[in-house]
DNA sequence: CATGAATGAGGCTTCATTCAT
DNA sequence: GATGAATGAAGCCTCATTCAT
C-alpha cells in the first residue's frame, strides 16, 4: 500500500522526520490543509523540498500521521489526568476539563483533526471511532460497576464527545479560553443528569 | 469599486441564479469545496463559465450563500416540526429527531456547512452563532416558564447542539440512517437529565 | 471598414454618445486602456452594457475617437492662444506654456494619447504625424519670412514636440504642476537657441 | 511571507533565469506587454510554464527587471561611446547618435521601456529619474567647467532627453533608421543653441 | 433606442511531486 | 541523506462582444 518511503535509520534522519512533522503541525494548524504548502513546511523545517518525500509519501500522509499522533497524545493526556479517580462521573468532569485545556493548548493540532474530515474521511473516522471505542469500553465497565446508568454505552460516548467538542469549538478554538463557569456547570448538569444511575439500575447492578 | 455582481432583474436571471445555487449544493456536497470546480458547477447548471461570475463574486461567495440558505431552511424545518408543542422537553425530543432526518435528507447541504469552517471560519461561525442565539432565546423563555431547569441557556444550547451534531455526524452523515433506538434513548436521557427542572426550580417558578 | 455602428439621429442618442465618450475619457485616463473595462464605462455613463455597441464598434474604436478628439482640442487651444502673435519665437514660448497647462488640465485625455501607442500604433502615429505636419507647415512659413532659422522644419517640429512632451510628462503628468521657472527658462533657451536666425539667414530671407 | 522567488543557486538555475529574461525581451518587444503571455515566454525559453514562477513573481516583475537591465545597458553604452571626449557639446552630439543607434539595435528593449509607463508607472519613473539624475550630474559638472551655459541642469537634461526620445520614436522605432542628415543637423542646432555658453558665462567661468 | 443576460476564450498563477546530482 | 531545479496539470476569474426582448 505505502510507496516505501525510506524510513530513516540514522539519528539525523529521525531528527529531520520530527522537524517535518512539527513544521506540518504548525503549517496545517495556521493555514489549514489546502492553503498549507509542502514547500512552506520544508522551509519551516529548514530542509529542501525534495527531502519531504524521503519521509512522507504525500501531503496527505503527513496529515494522517499528525492525526494519529494527536489521537495518542490526547488519550494519553486524558489517561494521565483521570488516573486514580474511581468515581466515573468525577472522571467525566475531569476529562471534560482536561480536554478543553488540551484543545486550547494544542489548538493547531486539534484544528488539523477537525479538518481531516474533509481531506480524507477515513482519517477522521479512524480518529473518532478509535476514540469512541475506547470511551465505550470504559463506560461499559462503569455501567457494570453500577457507577453510571445503564443504556447504550456507545450512545453515551458519542453524546459526551459531542458536548465536549462543541464546547471546545466555541471556547477553546474560537476564543482560546475555557468556557465561563455557568456554561461549565450547565455542561456538567447534562453529564450528571444523563449518567447518574436511576433507582432501577441499582437492582441490575446487583 | 465593489465587484458588483448584478442582482438579477429579470425572471430569467433569477432562474439562472437559482440553478447555480442548486448546482453548487450538489457539487460541493459530493466533492467537497476544494475538489469542486466552478466549471463543473456551471456545467451542471447548464450555463457558460463566465455566467457564474455575473451572480457570485467567487467560489467562496456561493458557499456563503449556501450556508445561509441552509441556516434558514433548517430553522424553518424545525419551527414547522415543533410548532404547537408546548412542552419544551418534548420540543427537544422532536427537534433532535427532525434535525437528524434533515441531515439525512439534505446531507449534501449539511456537509457544506461543516466544511465551511475550513474555508472561511466566519461563514461557519455566522451559522452556529445565529443558530445558538435563536436556540438560547427559546430556552430562556422555557426557563422563565419553569419548563426546564435554570442555568446558562447559552450553555444548554451549545451542549444540545453538540450532542445533536455528533449523532448527526455518526449516523446521518456516515451511515445515512437514523441512530438505532438504544442510542436515541440514551441521547434523550441526556437531554431530559440535563433539562428537567430540579426541586429548587419549582420555587423560582412560583 | 467600420461595421456600420448606427450613428445616432435623435438628440437623445447624441447625448448618450457624448456620455459614453466622456465616461471613456475618465475611465481610460484613470485606469489605462487595458485595466479599463467597457462595463465600467457604461456604468459611468449610466447606460446598459449593450448600449455601448450601438455607438462604437469596439473598445479600440472609442479610444481612436478620443485621440482624434484630443488632437482637435489641443490644436484648437494652441491656435486660440497664439492667435494674433506675429513673432514666431514668441508663438513658441506661448505655445509651450499653453501646451503644458493643457496637459495639466486634460491630464486624462493626454494619458490616453500616450498610451494609444501600445494599443494600436496607427492611432498614435496619426496623432503625432498630423500634429507634426501642421507644425511643420507653420515653421516653414516662419522660415520663409525669415523669422526663424532655416533648416529642416520637420526636424524642428519633432525636436520642439519632444521637449514639450517630456516637460509635460515630468511636470504636468507626474506632478500635475507647471515646471519651476528655472526649468522653463532653460527650455526657452533651447527654443531660442535653436530657432533664432543666424547671420546667413538674413541674406536668404531677402 | 514574501513570495520568495528562489535566487538561483546552481549554474543551471542562473542559465534558466537568463533564458527567461531574454525570451521576455523578445516577447514583450514583439507583442507588447498585454498581448505577450507568460506561456509564450516559457515556450521561447524552452522550459515549463511553472518554471517561470520560480524566478519571477509575476509577469510584471520580469518587466521591471527588463527595464532595469535596459537602464544599465544604455548607460553603459553611452559611457563607452563618449569616454575620452572632453568637450561637452561634442559629448552631446555623440551621445545623441549613440542613443539613436542603440534604439534601432535594441528596439524591442526600448519599446518595453516606453510601454512600462502604462503597466506600472513606478517602473518607468524609476528609469527616467535615474537617467535624468545621472545626466544632470554630468551637465552640472560641465557648467562648472564653463563648457556649457549655466542654468537648470535638470531642465537641460529633460529637454535633451525629450528631443532624443522623440527623434528615437520617429525614426528608430517607427522607421528603424537613423534620422536623415538635415534632421540631425537641426537637432544639433538646438543642442548647441541651447548649450553654448553666453558671453556672461565667460565671466563666471573665470 | 436601450436593456441586461449570456457567452467562452484565454491568461496568470499555484503546487504536489519527480529526478538528476 | 539531502538538494533544488523542473514539471505540467488544473483552476479561478475577467471581459469584450453578441443577442433576444
Amino acid at each position: 500500500m505505502a510507496k516505501a518511503t525510506r524510513k530513516p535509520v540514522t539519528a539525523r534522519g529521525e531528527q529531520t522526520r520530527q522537524n517535518l512533522l512539527a513544521a506540518a503541525e504548525l503549517e496545517f494548524g495556521e493555514k489549514g490543509f489546502h492553503t498549507a504548502s509542502v514547500s512552506s513546511i520544508t522551509r519551516r523545517a529548514g530542509v529542501a523540498q525534495g527531502t519531504f518525500y524521503i519521509y512522507y509519501d504525500s501531503k496527505e500522509e503527513i496529515l494522517r500521521e499528525l492525526v494519529r499522533f494527536m489521537n495518542r497524545k490526547l488519550r494519553h493526556t486524558l489517561t494521565q489526568a483521570t488516573h486514580g479517580i474511581t468515581d466515573r462521573i468525577e472522571v467525566e468532569r475531569v476529562g471534560l476539563e482536561t480536554f478543553l485545556r488540551f484543545a486550547i493548548e494544542d489548538q493547531n493540532l486539534y484544528r488539523v483533526v477537525l479538518e481531516s474530515q474533509f481531506i480524507d474521511e477515513s482519517i477522521y473516522r479512524e480518529y473518532y471511532e478509535q476514540m469512541a471505542d475506547v470511551y465505550t469500553a470504559r463506560l461499559e465497565q462503569a455501567q457494570r460497576e453500577g457507577q453510571i446508568r445503564s443504556g447504550s454505552a456507545y450512545g453515551q460516548a458519542w453524546a459526551l464527545m459531542g458536548m465536549a467538542s462543541f464546547l471546545g469549538l466555541r471556547y477553546a478554538v474560537w476564543e482560546g479560553t475555557m468556557p465561563p463557569d455557568d456554561v461549565m456547570e450547565t455542561a456538567l448538569a447534562f453529564i450528571e443528569g444523563g449518567l447518574v444511575p436511576l433507582k432501577d439500575d441499582d437492582v441490575k447492578a446487583e
